[in-house]
DNA sequence: AATTGTGAAATTGTTCACAGCA
DNA sequence: TGCTGTGAACAATTTCACAATT
């Protein structure tokens, strides 16, 4: 199976909620043509991507919606449940935990860490927090799958260090810093600034950027 | 000039970053090499990117480190500041609030709206929370520049029309939903549960992803 | 000697255009 | 007829490789 890209994933995504939605408005079918219109993509571009992984369409028809949106939900693993730790119980932790769209796509958070004695032992959304130095034993305990970090920037380091060698590989880090990982670990970093910087940068050049 | 991918812009971001740790490790100078250990990027593409915007490394010793800052500082935008309003202050709004990075770029919180009478008039961080019907009017008196949407998804749309219709065509959107704008309004979503997704992908198909 | 800047080559990603099927 | 599936054409991006410069 020829490799799949990062850009084909993310608009695997878009298919995925694009989909969902069609689904609650009834339809039973959909075509290229109007999955590309909502995702402000092309027709051909659905087909190719869609193509890698079978033929699901019916020519003449188009996709139907449900089965088309369970194969994208497997392709994707969202058709079952994954353990996440959150570390980091500050601002954007708390946001984190509260984040509907997690549970709801099969992303339940099992653990929430934090270094703050006041914080240890408080609830959150039904979840106790533990204290972080205990961070790699309840890691493998609970058998978390995929950690969040959600601490300051000074700290992200060493716990990525730890999660690592508690041998979780999938990180989603929301510190503002560049993060060191063995190469078989899957980092994703989300950095707020950096999408302003996208705005800014738009602002600046009215004209020169290529594409949204 | 031509025209510089999206691509590209994030990578002048990385770039960014990186320029200002190496700032404060007090570097002089920095060799493409360097620049592309610390990004993972290959050194040709950093030279490459570099060379869009004129020749500013010395051959033989690399390329001065706090005139590139600054230079990349301008092709951001991030050499002034812009006004910012933030629409929404629950969960995210509220860590949006207190994220650091962004009066640090020059992204300044000049006005916080919403739609619940019990924070209306509340502060957060010095800003007293606005009524949402005052958002048009508040939007143009303040000179806002970019909007940060921090709403619930059912509410997003009806916030995004009438953001641009107060004239500003500027949003980071944080509500997961896909948002229909005018072609000249440039709108990032950034939604967690798809990064999330990204990663949820690789670890049900290691070994199929091409890139992280 | 070290490292940039850059055309050319290689690779990757997107769109076209049409045969094939319901 | 309408729409998928896909090889071929095209476009964009990345990497190579080396002359130019300090």
């Amino acid at each position: 199976m020829r490799k799949i890209s990062e850009s084909t994933i993310h608009r695997l995504s878009l298919y995925y909620r694009t989909l969902v939605s069609l689904q609650r408005e009834r339809y039973i079918t959909v075509s290229s043509r109007e999955l590309a219109k909502r995702d402000k993509l092309t027709p051909a571009q659905v087909r190719k991507d869609l193509s890698f992984f079978g033929s699901f369409g019916t020519r003449g028809l188009g996709y139907p919606v449900n089965e088309l949106k369970d194969k994208i939900a497997s392709i994707l693993g969202l058709n079952r449940t994954w353990n996440v730790a959150l570390v980091g119980v500050g601002n954007v932790g708390s946001a984190l935990v509260s984040y509907k769209e997690f549970p709801r796509q099969g992303f339940v958070i099992k653990k929430i860490f934090d270094n703050d004695q006041r914080k240890i032992g408080k609830n959150h959304k039904g979840i106790l927090v533990s204290d972080v130095r205990n961070l790699a034993k309840e890691l493998k305990e609970d058998r978390i799958e995929i950690v969040v970090l959600a601490v300051p920037a000074s700290a992200a380091q060493s716990v990525v260090d730890e999660v690592v060698s508690a041998g979780v590989h999938t990180i989603l880090n929301f510190a503002p810093t560049n993060l060191k990982v063995p190469d078989n670990v899957v980092l994703r970093t989300v950095n707020m600034a950096m999408e302003l910087e996208h705005l800014s940068f738009a602002l600046s050049n009215r004209g020169k950027i290529k594409e949204l």
